[in-house]
DNA sequence: TTGTAAGCGTTATCAT
DNA sequence: ATGATAACGCTTACAA
């Protein structure tokens, strides 16, 4: 019988069956963008065990619009998927932390539930599964390799606020120069986008007024190859006259000429993880990733 | 009514209403992996247009598992998927062919139509849409530049078979030496596959045969950058050494010490081309979209 | 305009 | 075991 209706070409249909309620209902990746390792490299690691559970993974992006992340929430609920992951940076207001948990609720009425990857949890919602990384750490981290190599003038390079990212990054900045007994100096912030060329160009800006500064500890590996490029073009070398580190830890900053300092996110880790909570392994509350620091030849002693 | 049923909180169920047939369907990109600039540029891309158009977009690997593959797509044509994009380079022999042939028949049964993007399409099958792009024509261009510089004794590093890409990337070079009058000669073939390491250790054991080669055609950015970094191992300094070209135009190989000449191929056009087609542009057949060669520092002139 | 009934392709239940 | 039937939640058609 069932033979026969092969030959004959029949296809059951998986949206009837899933209507009834039977069926491995599917996962869906919400990010800002697909752009970079950092969103590939989780969402295929998710992608992965997603798909080798037999259910479907659906990629969607919403460009940093509200408007878009809404609505695309919506559609995922009326589509009864299984799990939400929402990937990435976050904006940090209050109205948008209450409207993350909106779409959790929102998610919960049909049955689907809502994790965040590579960003904090919603304040006092510790319900909203939450597997983020040590972005916080990592940078102090990078601060207090800075500090032992003889560095005592280092800049930050990138956004310092409106993202969870930015944040946890920058407070990671402050950690390490509290202790490291370093005071504060916001003369030597460079607030700039995450772009290589932005950031090229915010650095060639700086540096006149700026002599004293050897060190700069950049928001993302995009930004440091932007630091970089500039700072060669200023004439100094790496990292004889200016040490620069990154983070991320992108595929070919190894390969770059100095090899970049940076800290290594475990991005495969959260998709992985993320990937087997949604298809069924337990998990409670939240989960912070360690990251670690990869040392490279980016960095090196302060000069003089 | 409608604001007191959302009040309730109420979700239409998308479920049954693709099951009436209404509603927009959705696209799923097929590929062996996830990882690299290459898929994730033409995924996002295609995203982008879907998304855009109110569809959901799904993400599937099948890590060069047929058997996987086939699962695949049965569950694709379960779901009702509109559209599957089969991505990436394909597997050569015949029966190859044939299994994909079968997938566009068992996926048109149910409505759904299959776009092949980044592999050619299949023999005696002009239904079956493929995005493709010059493979060949931007090695031969390679070649022909490498000539230019005076080069005669030219390296090709990767596989030269079993997958369409690997065939098509080595048909150019053989095209490339043919137009400059240069014999082939397969004592100059590395064949290694698409990985740095395995690239770097295999130059490392081809050099000492073969010091009269002056340049390496590479099947990838990836072989080109672990070609780099074994001849740089050798004491041979880039550019004028040795030329090396690769082939994708990763980001980041720009910013490689030298910059890579590379093949810029043309991943977010085959990426919009196909999610615009799967929002019903219309399309028949097959195209090959061009690439361009971008000449950067690791190309010189010949040595001596 | 509002309401009712039929049908979509499954699964589950109950009877045969 | 096999077969008929209700139910899932929607859309469409037709009736009031």
């Amino acid at each position: 019988m069932i033979a026969a209706a092969n030959e004959l070409g029949y296809v059951v249909n998986g949206l009837a069956r899933s209507m009834m309620g039977v069926g491995r209902r599917s996962v869906a990746f919400v990010s800002a963008v697909m752009v970079g390792p950092t969103f590939a490299t989780m969402a295929a690691a998710a992608e992965r065990v997603v798909t080798e559970d037999g259910r479907l993974f659906m990629l969607c992006t919403t460009h940093g619009d509200v408007e878009r992340e809404s609505a695309l929430i919506e559609s995922l609920a009326e589509q009864r998927v299984g799990t939400v992951l929402l990937v990435g940076s976050a904006l940090t207001g209050q109205a948008d932390e209450q409207r993350i948990a909106a779409y959790a609720d929102s998610l919960a009425r049909v049955g689907t539930q809502l994790i965040l990857c590579g960003r904090p949890p919603i304040a006092h919602r510790p319900d909203i599964a939450s597997i983020d990384y040590d972005h916080a750490g990592g940078v102090s981290a990078a601060v207090a390799h800075l500090v032992a190599l003889g560095h005592r003038r280092i800049a930050y390079v990138g956004a310092t606020t409106g993202m969870s990212t930015e944040e946890q990054r920058f407070r990671g900045y402050r950690l390490g120069l509290d202790a490291a007994g370093i005071p504060f100096d916001e003369d030597v912030l460079v607030d700039v986008e995450n772009d290589p060329d932005a950031a090229a160009s915010a650095i060639a800006a700086f540096l006149p007024q700026h002599p004293d500064v050897t060190a700069f500890v950049c928001l993302t590996d995009h930004v440091a190859i932007g630091a970089g490029r500039s700072l060669r073009a200023a004439g100094l070398k790496l990292p004889e006259d200016a040490s620069v580190v990154g983070f991320d830890d992108t595929p070919l900053v190894a390969d770059l000429t100095p090899a970049l300092t940076t800290v290594h996110a475990p991005f495969r880790e959260v998709g992985d993880l993320a990937g087997r909570i949604a298809i069924g392994e337990p998990f409670n509350g939240s989960v912070v990733l360690p990251v670690e620091l990869i040392v490279r030849a980016s960095t090196d002693r302060a000069p003089r």
